[in-house]
DNA sequence: ACGCTCGGGACCCCCCGTTATT
DNA sequence: AATAACGGGGGGTCCCGAGCGT
């Protein structure tokens, strides 16, 4: 078993040292020697643990997916409101985008995913999902208004989120994210809330602040 | 003057041809052979016209930021309330994305930017100051309520509408982009607007719709 | 006529541009682009007056050829004593190799000659052939001591006077090769002269000097 | 260490067949395609031992100097009269000019350094050095005559070797080359020596044979 | 006659993603 | 899992000619 848990050390530094080159160069202008360097990690090694480049993009965009659900059962299994959960779901989600390289490189490649074969469809149906459930549940609780279509609500905060995060990215490397993704819900919720009270908006947005910390594990 | 003209024929081929291959691609998978074949040109051509990929790959997005902005300042002049400026606009542009190579190809490779050497920024600053614009006329024709920052919805809206478009393309392919663009103002409108009558409301996201006609000259 | 002397302008600065461009690279690693713009002109001048680069590349050996053979017309018009006229004549040359970019193009060409589909021999014969000529007279006249071959001595001469000039390229730029001329001939009369006195053979030696006049004309 | 003993048998093949190639084509025209074919490889195998065309031409003079200096330490060995060692070094020099591949195309790139990044001083000031210590030892065995400078007489025998081998190249493709090398110091001894009998002059000369046998080894 | 614009293909060097072999 | 090698294009660009001005 001890040479197992090095396998698994050594793959999860390539996968690394992978999403850290996708993320800079996209898939294409992407080098396994690079990567290879990036790594500590000779090409033999490399191809021991992957089939191909596509096989790594894939693993880089499964870790990227693990890491981010994770960090949505942990706020679901927190007990709060539905629509509270969707905006720190959000807030977490940011603030991987600004600390782990993986989830970073996992998101550029989702969007390049034509260039190796891969459909990314299955992502974003199962976010779509989670904030589907999470607003028809606030709709029953009363805190969105009846007149809101969750399914509709749902998609366009998925979308949404994911222009605020490509717009930060290119305008200023996601330096600004977080406060886009607070006036996002700024304006969002007075749309959507059923008691639109400057306080009750106002302590909704409160939840993203930058200065929270990031919750355990990976 | 004749030798000129076929120049510029060329040249246009050539980006046309570019842009569909990147759109397909991306950048760092695309490749100039293909470019190449797909414009019916040599690569002699292609040498003469660009000094190189990434000077190709410039050419495209700035073609493609050429039509769009052209569209928006078509828009302008048809002296619309600026509210209803903003939503036309991006009406138009969702048409473009569905209908024009080169504004897809174009978008794909404003995401790549760092892939080669290119700043983006501009262009979305240049669409973000030009919603601004509006929104601030919008505030201050009362159409938008006083208390919604015009800086913080302009952003907004660029950056929802680059997701919704984005999401679109990766779940259908673009297929229901215009649905999905309808969808962010249904729901954006209400929270932004001072009378948030449904009869307002539904007035404005009524003009989207795909029977339109596209506005003629690129 | 007027034409013809604008083109025989333009066909000159191409070839002195080739000849810079052959020396700083050699044959193979020249570019016709370059030439063109160190020469100002266009590819399309360049291909008027030249069919390829091979030719572009003999008219500079050719043109070298001539400059230098004019200069030992001249040498050999002054009337001086055969073996003084042996000396002075690799003098010019080093000269020229110092001054005349032409020559040290034509020079570099000569040795990269299969590169290029050229036979180089004609011009060595030429040159020692005179050589053999001068020396023969200077054996004649008793300068030269009987036993020293005419042929043998004309043919060292040429091969020393290449190879000083060449290592002299490489090892200090040709910087010191007017020096190593002299030392040649230093070291090479000793050998061969009736008159061994150091008074002759200085006063031989002393005509290298690197005060004296370029001949004019090319 | 079986995969060592193979990869450098690899690089040797690989060097002997650019050497070739170099040597028939110059650095410039020189193709790696061809070079990978002419050594019957791959050119990943190519690029696998060597980081680049440039690196290629390097190595093939590195090793085309180990074996002169090689030769000249076996030489230097053989415990000659110092003047006697520098005639056969020039001997033996010659020889691999006509029968030794890498050496042939050593010397070729030697010329061409210019059109890569190389500085070939070193080589020559290493042969300069050996010839320089030689003649010294000649003069104070009273060989040599006191007034030869051993510094001047070294350049130039270096330089004569060279333009010797390089004028016979371009004249006869070597054949002659031994005869020249011969008539070179036919012509040189008399200028230097103490003693300038017949006798002494055409017993070292007579070392020059071109049906000595080839040392061992490379 | 002289020259330029524009384009045609053919490689060239590089190096990439991959596979054997050990 | 490291060493060694495989081929196949990748982008680039070179040499050159067709066609049009002047």
């Amino acid at each position: 078993v001890a040479l197992q848990e090095r396998a698994r050390a050594t793959r999860e530094t390539i996968i690394a040292g992978a999403a850290a080159v996708f993320e800079e160069s996209g898939y294409g202008s992407a080098s396994l020697s690079l990567v290879a360097e990036r790594a500590q990690v000779t090409k033999g090694a490399l191809y021991f643990h992957f089939q191909s480049k596509e096989d790594l993009a894939k693993a880089v965009i499964e870790e990227q997916h693990r890491i981010v659900v994770q960090d949505g059962l942990t706020i679901l299994q927190e007990g709060r409101p539905p629509l509270e959960s969707m905006i720190v779901m959000c807030r977490e989600f940011g603030r991987r985008l600004l600390h782990e390289p993986v989830v970073r490189g996992g998101i550029r490649l989702t969007f390049e995913a034509t260039s190796f074969g891969y459909s990314v469809q299955g992502p974003y149906e199962d976010w779509i999902k989670v904030m589907e459930n999470l607003a028809a549940q606030a709709v029953a609780e009363g805190a969105i208004r009846k007149d809101v279509s969750p399914e509709a609500l749902s998609k366009l905060v998925v979308a949404c989120f994911t222009g605020v995060q490509m717009v930060s990215e290119v305008r200023t490397g996601r330096e600004d994210v977080m406060d886009r993704i607070r006036d996002m819900w700024q304006i969002l919720l007075p749309g959507i809330m059923h008691d639109t009270s400057a306080d009750r908006v106002g302590r909704l947005v409160g939840l993203i602040r930058m200065d929270h910390t990031v919750p355990a594990g990976t």
